[in-house]
DNA sequence: CGTATTTGACCAGCGC
DNA sequence: GCGCTGGTCAAATACG
């Protein structure tokens, strides 16, 4: 599984998985289907993770600070990478993965291969049924194998599809408008982009992130009361788009999933807002560009005020979560010393002790 | 009136 | 081939 989850007390909850850069599999549950189940959200202590399949079939489950002696899975989180091998060719991957103390071992990173069917897949695949094997019956479908195609899907390129380049290029060269009928050449596999998946716990969908966003979309979720939009970021030539979505398991959380890069400033900082400033762009993770410049830094932004400020929470924002008290295990939860994550977090629990 | 949203239709991929 | 599903398009509509 590729899954990293960060805990800042319980301010918010930030998740991020990631299986993009294919075409969706109906063997990676976690493209379209991050169940989080947690009692964590609210302050219980002990917090746990768990993803499942459209089966319930339980993939994996491990704990932030410690896996849960009391399950066995958790002590085969399974082959789950880094940030470092998710986002290869996008940012600067050692210092991410540093500013994320990747938990997993060398040899459970899965480098995606360049050539396809490589040994990475092999090894992934390998830990994958040695996870299974573990872990009682084994999965019907292996995130890894995927992503693994994944990572080739992505080696060959930009998208071709229209929407991802220049529309009016493509519609001009090809007229291709007239969608029935005479056909156009066979499309080439669109590559999928990078993608972060992010639960925060909200009454409101569309969480403010510092990007402008075009609603282009709305599909009723399988299994689900909850709708799912889609967005596109209104900047000229950026192709990121972002999924939102309400767990139907959960509704008071909101997954929101990145797709691409932004390949511009945020809005939000060239608007001169000094706080965001001061909290978005010193490197929330590292260095400037530790994230790669599509992380949704803003989407954090309420949080991280209050964080600050704790006095100044405003209970009309849906997005400030007020700090609970922490559990013995959060309060000695460890984060690797990588600047300002660290101090912020340190800072906020300080400010809870008596 | 320009921009954003809504929403039904369409397309592609996949499983059977 | 057919049906299902996720994703996207684009005309219609709403909104400021």
């Amino acid at each position: 599984m590729h899954c990293q989850i960060i805990e800042f007390g319980f301010d918010f909850l930030f998740l991020i998985f990631l299986s993009g850069m294919s075409d969706r599999k109906n063997d990676d549950p976690f493209d379209y289907n991050p169940f989080y189940i947690s009692d964590n959200v609210g302050g219980v202590s002990h917090p746990e993770f768990r993803f499942f399949d459209d089966d319930s079939t339980n993939l994996s489950m491990f704990t932030h600070h410690q896996q849960a002696p009391h399950n066995p899975q958790a002590l085969n989180p399974g082959p789950y990478t880094s940030f470092a091998g998710i986002l290869r060719g996008s940012v600067e991957y050692n210092t991410l993965s540093r500013a994320f103390d990747m938990s997993c071992s060398s040899s459970e990173v899965i480098t995606p291969n360049l050539d396809e069917g490589g040994s990475s897949k092999k090894c992934a695949v390998a830990e994958s049924s040695a996870a299974a094997s573990e872990n009682g019956p084994p999965s019907p479908s292996s995130s890894v194998s995927s992503s693994s195609k994944e990572a080739a899907v992505e080696e060959d390129g930009h998208s071709s599809k229209k929407d991802e380049d220049d529309p009016k290029t493509e519609c001009n060269e090809n007229d291709d408008k007239s969608k029935k009928g005479n056909k156009p050449k066979k499309k080439e596999k669109r590559p999928r982009e990078p993608r972060f998946a992010f639960l925060t716990k909200s009454e409101i969908d569309h969480l403010e992130d510092g990007y402008r966003w075009r609603k282009y979309g709305q599909k009723a979720v399988k299994n689900s009361p909850y709708p799912r939009s889609y967005y596109r970021c209104t900047t000229q030539k950026c192709t990121v788009k972002k999924r939102v979505e309400r767990s139907f398991q959960d509704p008071s959380i909101v997954i929101t999933t990145y797709e691409g890069q932004h390949n511009h400033e945020c809005p939000a900082n060239l608007r001169g807002n000094a706080a965001a400033a001061a909290i978005l762009s010193p490197s929330f993770f590292a260095s400037p560009s530790a994230i790669g410049p599509s992380f949704p830094h803003n989407l954090f932004l309420p949080q991280l005020l209050q964080m600050r400020n704790p006095n100044r929470a405003d209970s009309s924002n849906p997005m400030m979560f007020y700090p609970q008290t922490l559990a013995p295990q959060q309060q000695q939860f460890q984060l690797p010393d990588h600047g300002l994550l660290h101090d912020m977090v340190n800072s906020f629990v300080q400010k809870k002790e008596p």
